[in-house]
DNA sequence: TTCTTATTGCGACCGAGTCGCAACACGCGC
DNA sequence: GCGCGTGTTGCGACTCGGTCGCAATAAGAA
């Protein structure tokens, strides 16, 4: 018999039992959704879909685990050229770092793995002996359907 | 006889001014702020500044004003990793893209100017069929003088 | 099962940024 | 110089993202 979905303990679940910290219902649902999610969500979208799975969750619990998980580092957080209003939006941090494109027309988000940026970073830990622990790089502009 | 520091038209003025756009006193002294600037500043410092010539500037004149500038391509909008709260950061745009290093230790900001990093621009521009408007890379970690 | 301690929900709060409106002032045309 | 239309301003109220203190609760080690 199939566990649901929810209590199927995803490696964001795992990687925090690794370290000792304790699990509990609501931080169990945030993890899944944003474990599960296919897109960049903000906090705000974050509630409402732990929500549907434990509706007890509150606001600032939801800050709280972001929090820790940034401080963990095991999840990133983006600003997306503020294409909607001041808030940020979260994703897993798995791999190599990537870069994100916002269309200020069309508000397409898109992603671009490059080997470039790497040299990059590698340059700049070099030359400026800077010890990076985040890297971000966003750009807003048109996308290739919208431009002209 | 020289003029007061802040009557002397600045380029951003000037810049302003060749695009049609009305001058007056707030802006003079918001604008003036922001091209004397030594360092990062964010809008509640702006104000601040801006007060000590122009007593009567108000907050929203100084949000609405950096609105223009950046509608205008003129000022660039910085967030620093959010070292200090959750406000933005400007300085004048001039000349080319520069990276901006976030020392989360010490606070300390440093630029870095990089072809490296023009050639990750051109080869966005050219594989991803993105048109880029501005672009944005900011690293947190330790500085020189902090890593250990 | 108990006990310690981390975590939670709640509500109040804070600071950044926005908006509608009436008063004002820039600078163009006379 | 002088008035006038329109863009800009100050003001105050508001929204929204995020934080905090506190008492109640629940993990999980012993």
């Amino acid at each position: 018999m199939p566990l649901p979905q929810t209590q199927i303990p995803g490696r964001l679940q795992m990687q925090l039992a690794e370290r000792g910290i304790r699990m509990t219902g609501p931080r169990r649902a945030i993890l899944s959704v944003i474990e599960t999610a296919t897109k960049h969500l903000d906090a705000s979208q974050i509630l409402r879909k732990a929500r549907t799975v434990d509706e007890s969750v509150d606001r600032s619990t939801v800050y709280r685990t972001l929090g820790l998980l940034k401080r963990q580092g095991l999840i990133d957080e983006l600003d997306l050229m503020h294409l909607n209003g001041e808030g940020h939006y979260y994703e897993r941090k798995l791999g190599r770092d990537h870069i994100h494109m916002a269309c200020l027309r069309c508000g397409k988000i898109s992603e671009f793995v490059s080997r470039t940026f790497e040299s990059l970073k590698n340059q700049l830990e070099r030359d400026c002996h800077f010890h990076i622990l985040v890297a971000r790089l966003e750009v807003g502009g048109y996308c290739s359907a919208c431009r002209r």
